[in-house]
DNA sequence: GGGGAGAGATGCCGC
DNA sequence: GCGGCATTTCTCCCC
């Protein structure tokens, strides 16, 4: 057990990404406490000294440190202890580790970035080159005056020259998404100083609860789906095919 | 290469869980569409078909397939491809892997839960219990009547009887907090016929925007710390000893 | 560093 | 399954 110590070691002074399966249990203590009884995990220290650990199922991480936290590794009764500490956000994490299944480091080097398209940020820019896909006769608003009013998704004039604000949601939309589509009508109204502004929700759906909301309020739903969603649509068929 | 295809496909049928360290880039398509180009990552294939593909820094994974996906692993070009699919979510991703720095997999058994302290509930249980906390006089109704108008988090009567509804926050409050303190009063509101209803919001701090927006309503904020969060900073000192 | 908001959010619990 | 909501949310952008 104790030469996994200076493995750990030299392998976080490198900046080199560490894995460990083993058994073993988690405290943590910071922004809430939490711990997690004895059981076997996967274990990644990042070159960045971020450190997650996995349970065997599920997506998310059950216990993690953030980036740039110190870490430590020592044998106490037998048994494998790495700490981390980060002294910024008050957050320490404690693992004990009764039994190493598999150990590994390697020094990574990643430069890239992820690109992802179909975002919310992408159904704007859409209806802002489509406004026909808002309605008929809407008319968008240079995309710079947004940040003016605030982070409203898309501005503009109905046919009738009556201003619009029209908030996107990439899936279902929520009260959530009808309570914020409502504070910027209220502040456009209160910045402007004038009383007939229009909101409009832009998602693929809306709830029940959510839609009820919006008409008390008097704005008004459109279907629109996210670009790429139709995209994905046209070519399910081919990509079943490629997956079959 | 291709020797890490049985070694995959055995390990997935007996729900292993895989760890690979390699150069490799990754599609995927589903709910939005993205592309990785090539470079070094973690990647975890768990036992319920879970993959988590993880840069060298950050605490987020950049890409991933949710659990119960079809997992296929084969040869392309010389190069190592690993495909899932989930179909009831349209989720599909490609990573093609270049070359493999290490491998390892291993049956992983773990039966145990997170316990965690600190969270909003555990605000509004201390609340519940504690109502000096709030102010003076105020009168908690019992827990259950909560779930008849929503989800508040406390809900009861100030010293002069008006009816109050208390949102909680273990964080920063922000405009979204009020946003949902505003709903959550308007809806006592009309479920009850009446006009005069308190709103307060509990949280360690608030935005200066979020104070404003609560002042604008009507409504005020006291200061609560998460239960732990006095706890934690009374070990503060012990704690910084245990990590010098 | 704080505020505001999206995310392929995830996960939990309720109906 | 959907709806509503917290999360040690995380991450990004902008001030």
């Amino acid at each position: 057990m104790e030469n996994y110590i200076p493995k750990i070691e030299e392998a976080v002074n490198r900046n080199e990404c560490v894995v460990i399966a083993c058994n073993c249990s988690v405290n943590y203590s910071g922004r809430a406490e939490s711990f997690l009884p004895e059981g076997d995990r996967i274990i990644i220290i990042k070159s960045d000294n971020t450190i997650i650990v996995h349970q065997p199922t599920g997506n998310a991480p059950v216990n993690y440190m953030k980036p740039e936290g110190s870490i430590k590794a020592y044998l106490e009764d037998g048994k494998l202890i790495i700490t981390s500490q980060n002294l910024a956000l008050k957050d320490f994490m404690t693992v004990v580790i009764n039994q190493v299944h598999f150990f590994n480091s390697h020094k990574l080097e990643d430069g890239a970035s992820i690109v992802v398209t179909g975002t919310e940020k992408d159904m704007a820019d859409m209806l802002y080159k489509n406004p026909n896909l808002v309605e008929d006769g809407f008319r968008p608003v240079s995309q710079e005056e947004q940040t003016k009013y605030g982070f409203i998704d898309v501005f503009g004039y109905d046919k009738n020259g009556v201003l619009t604000v029209i908030e996107c949601k990439r899936y279902t939309a929520d009260l959530k998404a009808v309570d914020q589509l409502r504070r910027y009508v209220e502040k456009i109204k209160q910045s402007k100083g004038i009383n007939n502004v229009r909101g409009i929700l832009a998602s693929p759906k809306i709830s029940p609860n959510a839609h009820r909301m919006l008409q008390d309020f008097g704005f008004s739903h459109i279907k629109v789906n996210p670009p790429n969603y139709l995209e994905k649509f046209g070519r399910k068929q081919k990509s079943l095919m490629h997956f079959a």
